[in-house]
DNA sequence: GCTTTCAGCTAACGCCATTAGCTGAGGAGA
DNA sequence: TCTCCTCAGCTAATGGCGTTAGCTGAAAGC
């Protein structure tokens, strides 16, 4: 029996692809094993749980969040760094409903770990968006949260299926994009 | 051996507070039993499965949640009754975090199922605060979808512990409110 | 009091995460 | 090239969960 090559590594990315094609909920240990040929128990010798898989994939999401907004963002400032930062955010969620999941039941165990840095490296591109419009440095923090809470909000809604209504959702999104711009003028 | 005397909406009610305690993730067949004095099996014969008693969670919290907003905007209008409404829903995600998880795996299986119309109640609260501002009507979707998005965003965020930073959270989402009640106008 | 129903029970099944302990693949060094 | 040793992946087993089958006695109707 030739051996599978796995590494952490490996096992955690078909842990994200199949929590993004299964939905979170229903990833486990015996279809990431399936995914990647070999029984459950071989998992073990690189992942430590199906909680500590899940703590992988919440890194992995927010480290590859972080730098679709670090790129997306190259150049932009104002308006269009808001409409660029936006995009992108909706689009990792609708396009990684799992991966973005992950992350919500992620808590960073200490204050420095891996997961906490790739957090506050996707907060830190939205703060630039925020001091592009001059947003006072003692409602830096206020306005960070609300419009991380308004992306959000939106983005696990529309994945969570929460919009029923006919009406077109991105045009409810470009909506809110251009109600924050002009709040934040 | 007398009998505990159970109906369908006594185990939902033990169910949804054992989510508030423990986390909608650790809601079981088992705790619920416990809580009840009762052997699990029990249970199925008042409710189908797991998942029927999360559904019916779901409709017992989104029906609260719609009376308490009803309730609380009695005889408010205006930025009085967007701080109304935002205070409370935010009330209700704080001190029924089990609650309000349920709702967010909740699907309506018809487009008039009971969890439907409990949520379509829930709605009709915050277009009632949307009209109050005057907001076109071929806003109301867009603006409700906003307002929606904001809140659950904060409230899903905070409950969730993503809100590191040292910052104060009520000062926070005074400011989110404040916000929003600013771009309606 | 007698009958009938059905709430709650015990026993059992299958699925899943996880652990213990084995074995052979494949790299390191002669 | 041969040998040794490490360790990746295996099988077997355990315990906890949701769920079903089938039993029994509590309580409601006559």
């Amino acid at each position: 029996m030739p051996r599978a090559g796995l590494d952490a590594a490996a096992v955690t990315l078909a842990g994200a692809d199949l929590a993004d094609e299964l939905g979170f909920e229903h990833l486990a240990m015996g279809v990431v094993a399936d995914r990647l040929g070999v029984r459950p128990p071989s998992l073990y010798k690189h992942v430590g749980s199906l909680a500590d898989l899940a703590q992988r994939i919440a890194v992995l999401a927010a480290t590859e969040l972080g730098d679709t907004l670090r790129d997306g963002l190259q150049g932009l400032s104002g308006p269009d760094a808001l409409r660029a930062a936006a995009q992108t955010f909706r689009g990792f969620v609708r396009d990684h409903p799992g991966r973005y999941a992950a992350t919500l039941g992620a808590r960073p165990t200490s204050s420095d770990d891996e997961y906490a840095r790739a957090t506050a490296r996707v907060l830190e591109s939205l703060a630039v968006v925020l001091r592009g419009y001059g947003v006072p440095a003692d409602d830096e923090v206020h306005a960070l949260r609300m419009l991380r809470s308004a992306l959000h909000g939106f983005a696990t809604l529309e994945t969570g299926g929460g919009f029923q209504l006919g009406t077109d959702v991105d045009e409810s999104f470009a909506w809110l994009v251009e109600f924050v711009d002009r709040g934040l003028r």
